[in-house]
DNA sequence: CAACGGATATGATTGTAGTCATATGAACAC
DNA sequence: GTGTTCATATGACTACAATCATATCCGTTG
């Protein structure tokens, strides 16, 4: 899909790798966004008439397309699925914000604890779905700095491994029961 | 604002600076977002009963609240309205998208380049709103980090400065009036 | 079985952004 | 005029993640 083209509509990418990118007036490239598995992209080409970037696939990749016309005909129609959709780019947005957070530690054992923390249910266990590799490239470090931060905080003591899962080590300080933590 | 309250509705940050925070069941504390003025926040709040997160003032800060049942009321009556959040939340999701990307960057230097070409209106020169320090703060560097950044780019001519301005050099290749710079 | 590829791991080295210190210039107060 | 504050700038040093190399373990395939 190129720059310029008239927007057919929003998508979702099924499998592959996108990358999304603009040529600058100076004849550069920036990348804008990279597409994962799970994500819907191109949500502003409804409120476009054409794309302003191009949309590169940088494997074989599988797209639904919500084809523009018949997704506004449907949002206008039916209230409820415009509130989805708006509910579901809320979450998206949240999403975001998250990992934009984590980017900004830039301690790689800080950085993954946190990531943990992030993803913690209350039983404190992670179980790694996928490979450490995989976390490794959504927690934005080489798979070597990986596995030294999660050595580093074993060592540490504050987490603790088995097999695939990795589980927080409290830290709670004064605990029997909980004294109230000094929250920065 | 505390974690588990009753969500009251979405905010708009007009001064000040936020920061959203979470309490994980370890005890630990982790930060989700900072909030800038000009940014609404707490979008989730109107889909959610409760916050998960606390939110905290760093400084003095003014907000506008929009009271979830006056909003949601207002959405419900008025598609027109709901099309304009969600419009919106599309442009918030593609402006982090696009931070995040940026941070991916590791080179202080070419960081500053993308961050850049993507604010060239064509013109190719970026008047400075505001300070550098601010610049760098919105970049994810240092002011030092920035001001050396700079200084290396200038020395490589690939950015010119007078003032508070700064103005991209062309990057074309088949330019007749530039050299070929290998670009990227 | 051996051979291969991939994930996991760790060691050695390097590049570079952060940190701390210091200097200059402009704006402002008194 | 002097003093204060802040943005801008640069130098010295450090910390640490990336990079490259190497080794082990495992599952698959022939």
């Amino acid at each position: 899909m190129r720059q310029g083209e008239k927007s057919v509509g929003m998508f979702f990418l099924t499998s592959g790798r996108l990358r999304m990118q603009r040529v600058t007036p100076d004849g550069g490239m920036v990348t804008l966004h990279v597409v994962r598995p799970g994500e819907t992209f191109a949500e502003a080409s409804l409120f476009a008439d054409s794309y302003q970037c191009d949309i590169i696939a940088e494997s074989d990749a599988a797209v639904w397309l919500y084809p523009k016309v018949d997704l506004t005909r449907r949002l206008r129609e039916n209230p409820d699925s415009l509130w989805e959709l708006t509910s579901g780019l809320a979450r998206s947005l949240h999403g975001m914000r998250l990992r934009y957070e984590l980017k900004q530690i830039r301690s790689a054992p800080e950085r993954v604890l946190q990531y943990l923390r992030l993803r913690d249910d209350g039983t404190g266990v992670y179980h790694a779905s996928g490979t450490l590799k995989e976390m490794a490239t959504e927690l934005g470090l080489t798979h070597e700095a990986l596995y030294r931060a999660l050595a580093t905080l074993e060592r540490q003591k504050r987490i603790r491994r088995n097999g695939g899962d990795l589980q927080i080590m409290s830290n709670r300080r004064n605990d029997p029961f909980q004294t109230p933590d000094s929250a920065d």
